[in-house]
DNA sequence: CATTTCTTGTACCATACGGTACATGACTTC
DNA sequence: GAAGTCATGTACCGTATGGTACAAGAAATG
């Protein structure tokens, strides 16, 4: 026997439905009474379903993956734009209010992640990698790319316990104007040189 | 009655174990019978002498503060130093191992502030006056020690999960010396017009 | 010494949790 | 239509949790 015991095929959308629950009550701890409530299925069903509580964690993580690959693709982004405009469409799209819970709900993933679970530790390098790859594609200097994704973590924290976006919004801001004008600067420097 | 029912005068260090064992422990999230075998106290007691499971979480995150507000105490940095020197010397004190647990605690409180808890939002809200004011004597402007502020809180998230402090790190130097590089360049403008 | 108050251990309670036993009915397959 | 499989509800189990009842010593206080 492999490591998934057992786990049925899933009814149609039983999965995004407990997605939909987790990202609405923030956090992937919801007990399974909870859970069945909101999913419209009795508990016994769900692990009839997923085979237990973990596997729903693991297979919703999968999911919220996946919808976040979607919500966050390249292609949504306006073509051609700049760095800086690129950015902030980016953390507005991340502090949209009604993506609040899916935001927590990542947040929640990570500190299952710094707790030591595998498959959150999976799910964040992941996240880091999506997110690197995204940015890749407007800012060329890898450093600056790395700092971004560290000052977007914080200002995601800063966001969620204060509710103010501003400061994230700000510091982002800096960081992409700094490095422009020190791109231009180098620039007009090699050519006036 | 008022909002503290009940807390006898605790005995001599009782506090400071609690915290302890929560800072191994990571996290506040410790129940009522591990708290009580790891400082050598029945439950009873615990209860006995807090009056709730709330109000040791409560007062242990009040003494947590205290201890991080003198570890992180500005007189503890080399005095006189740049900026550059006293955010690395702070990084590398936040991201020592033997502190890890502390870091690991902060940020759970931290998970609790973005989950509602009205004292997890004062802890917040008071470690970062506390980060500020201290950042503040050596970076003069304020947007920069706002960004530092959100670089150190998304590099520690990554610490804790990967183990790495090195993104961190150079997140920090990048943001500091591209500051003193601008900060200077301006001078020298200053200086030449 | 008598009485009251404080301290502590033992045993317990109610609740919530993840998960299961079992029964019952529906559906398929020969 | 008999036999087996699947789906589902009800009732339950074992464990962990925060917290309490109660009793019995220990210490203070008249």
């Amino acid at each position: 026997m492999t490591s998934q015991a057992k786990s049925r095929r899933l009814p149609e959308g039983l999965l995004d439905s407990c997605v939909a629950a987790f990202a609405e009550a923030g956090t992937l701890d919801l007990s399974l009474d909870q859970l069945s409530r909101h999913v419209g299925i009795s508990k016994r069903m769900l692990i009839h379903y997923f085979g237990s509580r973990e596997a729903i964690e693991h297979r919703a993580m999968l999911r919220l993956e996946d919808n976040l690959r979607a919500h966050f693709a390249p292609e949504s982004l306006p073509a051609g734009s700049s760095a800086e405009t690129a950015v902030m469409a980016l953390w507005r799209r991340a502090t949209d209010p009604a993506s609040k819970g899916v935001l927590l709900l990542t947040m929640d993933v990570s500190r299952r992640a710094w707790n030591g679970s595998a498959a959150a530790r999976r799910f964040y390098r992941e996240q880091q990698r999506l997110w690197a790859a995204l940015l890749g594609r407007f800012v060329s200097d890898k450093a600056v790319v790395e700092e971004i994704l560290q000052v977007l973590q914080g200002a995601a924290v800063t966001y969620l316990i204060t509710g103010d976006a501003q400061p994230g919004k700000r510091s982002l801001k800096r960081v992409l104007t700094t490095w422009t004008a020190r791109v231009g600067q180098e620039h007009r420097k090699r050519h006036t040189r």
